[in-house]
DNA sequence: AATGAATGAGCATTCATTCAT
DNA sequence: TATGAATGAATGCTCATTCAT
């Protein structure tokens, strides 16, 4: 009873974050992960409305709920926060592509499955493909750090399926695979980037019929 | 003599500044022209080596050989200097490329004039390309109030020939010409791109071909 | 005792900053209110010393003992400072002055306080006298603002004890209590910069009884 | 004849600024007069408007009508324009004061003139009002300067008129003239002051006459 | 881990003044 | 004398990052 009124105080401060984090560091720990997901959401955002350099750290900050100084437990700098961005996403992109790739045996289904996706998953949340086709796209230093990161693994899905197809006879073996992929990708891309910049509002994803048509009459053997 | 004595006066008055300078105005008084371009020049350079927002205007000056404060004659803000590299060089690849294309009927050739001098010149001009591929693209706002100018015109052009040869039944007449002229525009800004991010050395402009040769198969009739 | 040991809980948490602070905002956090007392006196000495225009904000903080960056936690700009210091200085005169006049009821006796007092406190602080009388006039826009704040308040309380003699029949009612509060201002606020300009060091307040002697012989019924 | 042709080339020049402030140097010369009373007018103006501070030269050369870098062919410094228009404002104040009270004996109708002169010459010309009233007093190191030069002298011819008065018998003899002297001053500046920031439109020297009232009421033996 | 007050380096822009013409 | 293009010193303010609590 006494015990009681004791505990109600506790649980009075429960209520603060620090007592909850020392509760949970063992077990539950929703907070670390939570916390670095929702800076990531919040810079996402943030980014995306006021692009990379006119967006303070105190803006996601707030943004995500936490104070600024948080921030800096997850991340090391602002400029990692773009990185991350692009990491996680990039990464998932791959994994999930990989994936998807495997229950196709055809090269052009797979390119169709590739390109689809790709607008898919950027028409899904225009925050993130502002972010990808634009803000990510200011610094040359980042693009070529990342150009040999997670984004030349994906270029590389591509460019593996196209060599398939013409190991297969489907594509034109005189071809250059990786300008091809490039050209595939490029013109996904720029899809990409004319859906954010464009004030009209139209589904991204169906564009790929389009490329696709154009791209396998072209690369046909 | 008398007169003569009145030619020396005038003669003499010729001297000053005033008189030479009307005579002059393409000779002795380039500085106006040429500081403009001086620092148009200077900040297309410093802009492709440090980005835009690692800039400051005291290198763009410094690099051009004026003041700080000279750069402000010419242009009203650090911005204003992008806007303005961008604009001219639009404009004039604009004019460029309908000039070029008045020169041919074939709306095939046309595409390979269009596709060969767009990379051409970005390939002419690594610093401006750097600007174009990735300095510009770094802000929504930008972009957004470009594709409304002189990128569109550009953007026009290659619709226009692509609407002529399916007008003339050498392009599939069902396709989208405003999707079509992406695909090759982002074909092409890709093969712009790479170039620029590849430690390696290679000519941009023959890839052209390349891209022509699946873009053409591609949307041929 | 067992409740007991609930208070030792807390007791435990109290020695925690964030408790702290909720007792202490007088003894341990008083870095908040020290910190602009201390950008503020230390702005009326650089201000006073430079004047407004030429004294940097770098100038101030440095003074104050902060960072550049701390003036502006506390004042949104440089202005707000100057703006901050005449508000605090006329707020506080106003309210002194209302209370030391209570206490008497004769109107000359109160103007006489409010005259000696006036002086005194410009008398007291030359740094905030050369603030008031001469660096808060040289801005039109400045002045108007404030004639209509806490300075229309100031004068009023003259204008009031003024009236105030004026239904007593103390003083002559034919007068215009408006023009002749400013009179009064007008004698008082010369002597006070008269006294700042002079090289020659003397008491301020004592000159109170020379404009007194002539002002209320002057306006005696 | 001969000699003719060469007379009209010449004349055909002497539209030209620089012939004809040749030739006017030693007789006509209105240029030179011109255009520093011009400057002189238009900084009155500008000042008046802006605030010292933020007045920017250029805006004076512009006013004026001339070049920017001809204000400095008459004035060695920004400052020394405004210093220019309070010495010349001053030194013809004290001029005419002088003058006037020349015509009068009585130290009381000499103290009218003056009073009345004074708020009539800043009532006549609201944009020098604002510069005396205002604009001049932004600066100790300002008022410091002038309160010895032309100021004093004007400040003198109160004083003296003051003691003139003690010694006829007429103002009271116990009484400081300095002190005396500032107290009439204070209160017509402050009358000067007030009609500056006030936003109703009123005739300022008629004021004269409540101060007068009052002031020599308070002296009066 | 979380906070947010404090820090201080960094920079675009202005504008009084100069000087070649 | 007049011009006005050029100069470059000068500074308020921002904001990523740190760190005491």
């Amino acid at each position: 009873m006494v015990i009681h009124s004791a505990a109600i105080l506790v649980q009075k401060f429960s209520e603060s974050y620090w007592m909850r984090s020392a509760r949970s560091l063992s077990s539950v720990r929703p907070p670390v992960a939570d916390k670095r997901e929702a800076i990531l959401r919040a810079a996402t955002q943030v980014f995306a409305r006021n692009g990379y350099f006119n967006s303070k750290v105190a803006d996601i900050a707030s943004a995500a709920g936490v104070a600024d100084g948080t921030v800096y437990l997850y991340f090391k700098s602002k400029e990692e926060i773009l990185h991350s961005i692009f990491d996680r996403t990039v990464d998932e992109a791959v994994k999930e592509t990989r994936e998807e790739l495997q229950e196709v045996a055809d090269p052009r289904e797979k390119l169709r499955r590739i390109a689809y996706r790709h607008l898919e998953r950027l028409g899904a949340d225009r925050d993130l493909a502002v972010v990808f086709q634009v803000e990510l796209r200011g610094s040359t230093k980042f693009m070529e750090e990342f150009s040999a990161a997670g984004f030349a693994a994906y270029l590389a899905l591509i460019r593996a399926t196209i060599e398939e197809g013409q190991r297969a006879g489907v594509f034109r073996a005189g071809l250059n695979a990786k300008v091809v992929s490039k050209i595939l990708f490029g013109a996904l891309d720029e899809m990409a980037t004319n859906w954010i910049l464009s004030r009209r509002r139209y589904k991204l994803a169906p564009l790929a019929d389009q490329v696709l048509d154009i791209f396998l009459n072209g690369v046909s053997a």
